[in-house]
DNA sequence: CTTAATCCTTGAAAATGTCAATCATTTATT
DNA sequence: AATAAATGATTGACATTTTCAAGGATTAAG
């Protein structure tokens, strides 16, 4: 997962376009690859003006949210490891976006919980996101978008269409 | 892109569930970097009984295939540095599996091509990652993955249906 | 009360990503 | 044709990321 592009000006259509023909450019894996990795490079660069990166960004808008997630829970949903979540929260925490509390029945667990401040930030970097969201995939129609939100969802969940 | 899943036993529904609640929930790259490392960690468990990776598996898939791929095609297909196309293709080409060929209008260039055993290989290596793509992917109906395919291709490729 | 398990944290080792320099060759410019 | 600029492969150095094992604090189980 963790690929990366090397000149974003130009989605995939390079001298090697012509490898498209072989039988991997079907894949899913494959396919869900290439367009991570792209969504990625833009990602970062819309996040970069704020200090962020995709994993700092994604650990701050879980800590938005009434829901105050622990540092395990942070490791497993993001497929990090704890470790991992460690540094990002060190780093998150020293720049005043989010707090630890103690856990409220366990006091081994850590909240991580946004700061107003976090907040802030976060609602800017959520737009400059889901702008080169949009960007990205400005060539497929709503309905197409809307699908594919809705099929992604589905796999990566297993298929409870509970949430919104 | 690049991350990995600690537990491959539980597809996503571990004790972070209710963390689907939180807004990048619907974020397509986010769902996009949780299916694809998901899939990374299938593909690399059933590549591996072959001595492959996702990386080593894709070069020679292309090597496959009568188009003569170009290590510098290789590596901006795969979105990777050339150096580590050189990397792979050193171990790929030590275990006989792929060769190296001088380009043929340009000498500075090398073809890279698979032998007759690493045709076979690939043969055996792909039913596995076909088989545990179906395996990940067992919760949709067959109309949804056509149709994740066709969306993923379109978003990929800037909307040219030129390829099959 | 003792043992085992869990959560966070630390640090080291392995793997991967990134970048600049080099050689051989090709392309462009004079 | 001669020189200069550009390109493909390769190497090696360096930074970042991933992966693991071990530790202290706390909780759960026996």
């Amino acid at each position: 997962m963790t690929q990366q592009v090397n000149d974003a000006t130009e989605s995939s259509g390079g001298a090697s376009a012509r490898l498209a023909e072989s039988s991997i450019s079907t894949d899913i894996g494959f396919l869900l690859a290439k367009l991570h990795a792209a969504g990625s490079v833009l990602n970062n660069a819309a996040l970069a003006e704020f200090g962020l990166k995709e994993r700092s960004y994604s650990v701050l808008a879980l800590a938005c949210g009434d829901l105050g997630p622990t540092q395990r829970e942070l490791a497993e949903f993001l497929s990090l490891d704890p470790s991992q979540i460690v540094a990002l929260i060190d780093e998150l925490e020293q720049r005043g976006l989010v707090e630890r509390k103690p856990g409220i029945s366990d006091r081994r667990q850590k909240l991580v919980a946004a700061t107003e401040g976090g907040r802030t930030l976060h609602a800017a970097a959520q737009n400059a996101t889901q702008a080169a969201e949009s960007r990205q995939l400005e060539m497929l129609t709503g309905e197409e978008v809307a699908s594919l939100r809705s099929i992604l969802r589905k796999a990566v969940w297993s298929g409870n269409p509970a949430d919104r």
